[in-house]
DNA sequence: GCATTGTATGTACCC
DNA sequence: ACGGGTACATACAATGCG
C-alpha cells in the first residue's frame, strides 16, 4: 500500500539489497521515528558531450551498441544541455556498475564526435542529491510503500520510495539524539599507537546519561563491548568526538578488529569506515568530528576541544582537568589519579556534547545549503563545499558538471598591500569595502563563460585593469548568478530574522546566514584553486586586479580630500580620521567607484612599524587589537608575547614610553632572576611534514628528532615544544621541553632574541609621531 | 680559518 | 587540497680577507 510520509534526511549511502544496487536514505519522520527509505528507482548516469557538427542519429546508434557491448543496458537518451553556457547535444547513459561505465566511457571518447565525458567522477550518492529534490537536513514529502526488507537494519521501519521527493518549507530540524564520546589511551609517547596502546578510559555522554569505562588490567575488550552496546541502546543520530576522524575511529576500530570484536555501531550493523576527506562514516548516523569545526575557526588560538568549549561557553565551571602527556603518566600511577583521568574524560565528553548542541544548527544549514551530507560537510575543505554548491546551481540550469582535471600550477598577483607610515598615529579610521571580491565578480560579471578573448566592441565588455581580460556585460554569468542568489538568500534570512519569534527559529536562521556567508566569501579563492571544477585563472586574476585598482582609486580619493592614508591591505584603508571628510570619502567611493565602503572601526591610537601586516591599535572603548605582531604569533615564547602585549598596552593606553620601558626592564630582571616559569620559555611549532623530509636542521626539527630517539612518535600536524638551552659540549642548543629543566634555559637568548626584539620594535615605532 | 653576506627553508600570520 | 602577500628567525653556502 502506497502512502505519503514526511521525511527528514539524515544520511545516505549507495548500498546493496538483494544483490541490487540501491540508494539507502536514513532519516526521521514527523512522528520522530527513525526510518530507512530504499530507492531502487535510481540509476546513476553520465553525459557524453557531442561535437557541434556531429550527426545525431549515427552517433547515438554507435553509442547504443557500445553500451550494450559493455553490458550497460541500452538506456541512453539524447538531451540538450549546456556547457559553460553554450548549448550542446549530450548523450545521457545510465549505469549501475561504475567500472563498466568507466570502460565504456574510455571507448566512447575514442569515437569521432564524442568530445568529453561528464559526471562519471561523481559518486552515486552525490548524483542522487544533485538529480533529485532530496536535500540533506531538510524535510520532504515522499510517496512510499511498506517493505519487510529491513532485516539487519537498526530502524523500526523501512519503506520503498515510490515517487519524487518534494521539499517542505519548515526549517527546524527534528530533535536529534546526540552521543558524544571521549577516549584516553594507555599513556604512550606522542601520538597513540593502536597496536600497543589499549583504550584506557572511554566516556560517553548522551542527553539522559553519562557513562565511563575504565581499563581493568590490560584488556580493553570490555570497554569496546560496553561502548558498542551503549551506542546501540542509545541509538544516536549524531555521534560526536574531537579528532575522532584522525585518531579515535582509527584506534577504536583497529583495537576492536585485533580483538575480533567488530565495532558494529552503525544502523546497518557495520563498523565505522573511512570515507572521503579523511572522514569516518557510520552508516545511518552522522559521525561528526568537532576538530573540523575548530580548524575552521581562525579566532581559536589553539585548535583543542578545551579552547573550542571555552570559546562557546561550554567549558566546565570548575575548569578542565589537564590532560597533557606529562600529567597523564603521573595520573596513571595512583587510584586517585585514575579517578582524575576518568573525570577529565567525562568533562571532555560533556564538552563535546555541549559544543555539538551549540554548533549543530550551523552544521545542518551548511549541509542543506551545499547538499554535502552533514557528516561530510565539516570534513570537506572549503573548496569542495563551493564545488558542491556550484554543481547544484549548474544542474538546475541544465549545465553538465565539468570534470576535475590535472592542470599546471600558475601564480598570479593578489591583493595590494601598502607600506605603512611607521609611528604612533592618533585617530585612525579603518575603511573597508564590503565583500569586495564577491561584489567585483558581480559588478564586472566575472565568470569563466563570460570571459572572451575575441575582440568585441568595448562597450559590450568589462576589461580588467591588468591582464586585459574581457568579460561580457550580459547575460549574467554563472559565478555572478550564484553569488547574487547567495546575497538574496541572505536578505531573505535577514527579513525573516526581523520577524522571528522563538529562540530555536532565530538560531536556525542565524546559522543559515553564517553558512551563506562562508560560501560566498570562499568563491573567489575557489576560482584560483587547481582542484576547482570551474577553475579559471583569468577569473581569479581579474578579480584581484579589480581589487587592486579599487583600493588604489579609493586611496587617491582619500588624498584628494586631504586625508592621510596610513596603511592599506587588499580591501581596507587606514585613514587619519576626520569625521566629515571620511563620511565624504564613503560617498565618493559610492558615487565614483560604484562600490560600497564603510568605516569598520576607529582607532584612538595605532602603532605601525615599518612592516606590513603588523600593527596594534586601541579603540575608544579601550579594546586593544594586536595584529600580526609577535604577541599574537604562536611560534614565539609566552614570555616574549606577554611582555610585548604589556608594552603595547602601556604605549596605546597613554601610560607612555616610560611605563613601557619599566615593564620591559622588570620582565628582563624577572627572567634573569629565575622568576619566570619554564613553560613560558617553550617555543611551539607544528611539524609540517614527516621528520625525514626536512632539508635543514631547524630547531624544532632537532627537538623532534631527540623526542623520536627517546621513543616518542612524531607525525605531521604534531606540535613540538622546545627550549633554547645553554650550549655545552656534546649538547645541542635546543631541547624538547619535556627533557629540559629550568637550569638549562639560556636566559640570555630569551632576553636578547625574544623579549628585546619584540618589544624594542614597537617602542621604537611609538617614538615616531605619526 | 673565520666573519660577513646572501639565499633558502620553514612557520605563522593578514586579508 | 580555496587564493596571494608578508615578516621573521635560522640554517647553510658562498664570499671575502693578505
Amino acid at each position: 500500500m502506497d502512502k505519503e510520509i514526511k521525511f527528514w534526511l539524515l544520511d545516505l549511502n549507495w548500498g546493496t539489497l538483494d544483490r541490487q544496487r540501491c540508494m539507502f536514505l536514513w532519516g526521521i519522520d514527523d512522528r520522530g521515528r527513525r526510518v530507512l527509505l530504499l530507492d531502487e528507482q535510481f540509476e546513476p548516469s553520465l553525459y557524453l558531450v557531442l561535437a557541434g557538427d556531429v550527426q545525431l542519429e549515427p552517433i547515438a546508434g554507435q553509442l547504443k551498441r557500445l553500451a550494450t557491448e559493455h553490458e550497460l543496458g541500452a538506456d541512453i537518451s539524447v538531451e540538450e544541455k549546456r556547457q559553460l553556457g553554450r548549448r550542446v547535444q549530450a548523450v545521457r547513459v545510465r549505469y549501475s556498475d561504475n567500472s563498466k561505465a568507466e570502460r565504456f566511457a574510455a571507448d566512447a571518447l575514442r569515437l569521432k564526435g564524442v568530445k568529453s565525458v561528464h559526471e562519471l567522477d561523481l559518486r552515486p550518492s552525490t548524483l542522487y542529491l544533485l538529480d533529485t529534490q532530496a536535500t540533506p537536513c531538510r524535510w520532504h514529502r515522499v510517496k512510499v510503500s511498506e517493505t519487510d526488507g529491513s532485516a539487519g537494519y537498526a530502524v523500526p521501519s523501512t519503506y520503498l520510495v515510490r515517487g519524487e521527493f518534494r521539499p517542505e518549507g519548515d526549517l527546524s530540524p527534528p530533535p536529534l539524539r546526540l552521543l558524544a564520546f571521549h577516549a584516553i589511551y594507555k599513556p604512550s609517547k606522542g601520538s597513540p599507537d593502536p597496536k600497543k596502546d589499549p583504550v584506557a578510559v572511554l566516556s560517553v555522554k548522551t542527553e539522559g546519561s553519562a557513562r565511563s569505562f575504565v581499563l581493568d588490567g590490560s584488556d580493553d575488550s570490555g570497554i569496546l563491548n560496553g561502548f558498542v552496546t551503549l551506542v546501540r541502546r542509545e541509538d544516536p543520530d549524531v555521534v560526536v568526538g574531537f579528532r575522532s576522524n584522525s585518531r579515535d575511529w582509527l584506534h577504536l576500530v583497529s583495537r576492536a578488529d585485533a580483538l575480533d570484536l567488530g565495532l558494529n555501531v552503525s544502523r546497518a550493523m557495520t563498523k565505522p569506515h573511512p570515507s572521503v576527506h579523511g572522514h569516518f562514516s557510520i552508516t545511518g548516523r552522522l559521525a561528526i568530528d568537532l576538530a573540523d569545526l575548530a580548524d575552521d575557526m581562525p579566532e581559536l588560538e589553539t585548535k583543542t576541544l578545551e579552547a573550542l568549549a571555552e570559546y562557546l561557553g561550554s567549558a566546565p565551571k570548575e575548569g578542565f582537568i589537564p590532560l597533557e602527556e606529562v600529567t597523564m603518566s603521573r595520573y596513571w600511577e595512583t587510584e586517585q589519579g585514575i579517578g582524575d583521568l576518568r573525570r577529565a574524560s567525562e568533562q571532555r565528553a560533556q564538552a563535546a556534547y555541549d559544543v555539538c548542541s551549540e554548533a549543530l544548527d550551523y552544521l545542518l544549514e551548511l549541509s542543506s545549503l551545499t547538499k554535502l551530507p552533514a557528516d561530510h560537510v565539516l570534513a570537506a575543505p572549503v573548496g569542495f563545499r563551493v564545488d558542491s554548491y556550484l554543481m547544484l546551481k549548474a544542474k538546475r540550469s541544465g549545465e553538465v558538471v565539468p570534470p576535475r582535471e590535472e592542470r599546471p600550477y600558475y601564480t598570479y598577483a593578489g591583493g595590494l598591500v601598502m607600506a605603512p607610515i611607521p609611528g604612533m598615529h592618533e585617530l585612525v579610521a579603518v575603511v573597508d569595502f564590503r565583500s569586495m571580491y564577491p561584489n567585483i565578480m558581480i559588478s564586472f560579471n566575472v565568470s569563466p563563460e563570460t570571459m572572451v578573448r575575441t575582440s568585441r566592441p568595448s562597450e559590450e565588455v568589462n576589461i580588467s585593469p591588468e591582464g586585459g581580460y574581457r568579460f561580457f556585460k550580459e547575460p549574467r554569468g554563472f559565478f555572478p548568478s550564484a553569488l547574487i542568489e547567495l546575497i538574496e538568500e541572505r536578505q531573505r534570512i535577514e527579513a525573516q530574522l526581523k520577524s522571528a519569534r522563538s529562540g530555536p527559529e532565530k538560531r536556525v536562521l542565524m546559522a543559515r546566514e553564517k553558512a551563506v556567508k562562508v560560501i560566498s566569501n570562499a568563491v573567489y579563492g575557489y576560482t584560483g584553486w587547481l582542484g576547482a571544477r570551474w577553475y579559471s585563472k583569468g577569473v581569479a586574476e581579474s578579480t584581484t586586479a579589480w581589487g587592486r585598482s579599487l583600493i588604489t582609486k579609493a586611496s587617491n580619493l582619500a588624498e584628494e580630500l586631504g586625508l592621510k592614508v596610513v596603511y592599506g591591505d587588499t580591501d581596507s584603508l587606514f585613514i587619519s580620521y576626520d569625521a566629515d571628510n571620511v563620511r565624504k570619502l564613503l560617498t565618493d567611493i559610492g558615487q565614483e567607484l560604484k562600490f560600497e565602503a564603510r568605516v569598520d572601526k576607529v582607532y584612538e591610537r595605532v602603532i605601525f612599524t615599518e612592516a606590513k601586516k603588523r600593527y596594534a591599535g586601541i579603540t575608544s572603548d579601550g579594546a586593544v587589537d594586536i595584529v600580526g605582531l609577535e604577541a599574537v604569533r604562536s611560534d614565539w615564547s609566552e614570555v616574549a608575547r606577554r611582555t610585548q602585549r604589556e608594552v603595547l598596552n602601556d604605549l596605546l593606553s597613554g601610560r607612555g614610553l616610560e611605563a613601557a620601558r619599566a615593564d620591559l626592564d622588570k620582565m628582563i630582571d624577572d627572567i634573569r632572576s629565575g622568576r619566570v616559569p619554564l613553560q613560558d620559555f617553550v617555543i611551539w611549532k607544528v611539524m609540517s611534514r614527516p621528520l625525514s623530509k626536512y632539508k635543514v636542521r631547524a630547531p624544532h626539527v632537532e627537538a623532534a628528532r631527540v623526542l623520536e630517539e627517546k621513543g616518542w612518535t612524531i607525525k605531521p600536524g604534531d606540535r613540538v615544544g622546545y627550549l633554547v638551552v645553554r650550549a655545552t659540549r656534546n649538547k645541542p642548543h635546543v631541547m624538547p621541553y619535556q627533557l629540559a629543566s629550568a637550569e638549562d634555559i639560556d636566559v640570555e637568548y630569551y632576553v636578547n632574541e625574544q623579549v628585546l626584539p619584540a618589544c624594542t620594535r614597537v617602542i621604537e615605532a611609538a617614538k615616531i609621531k605619526g
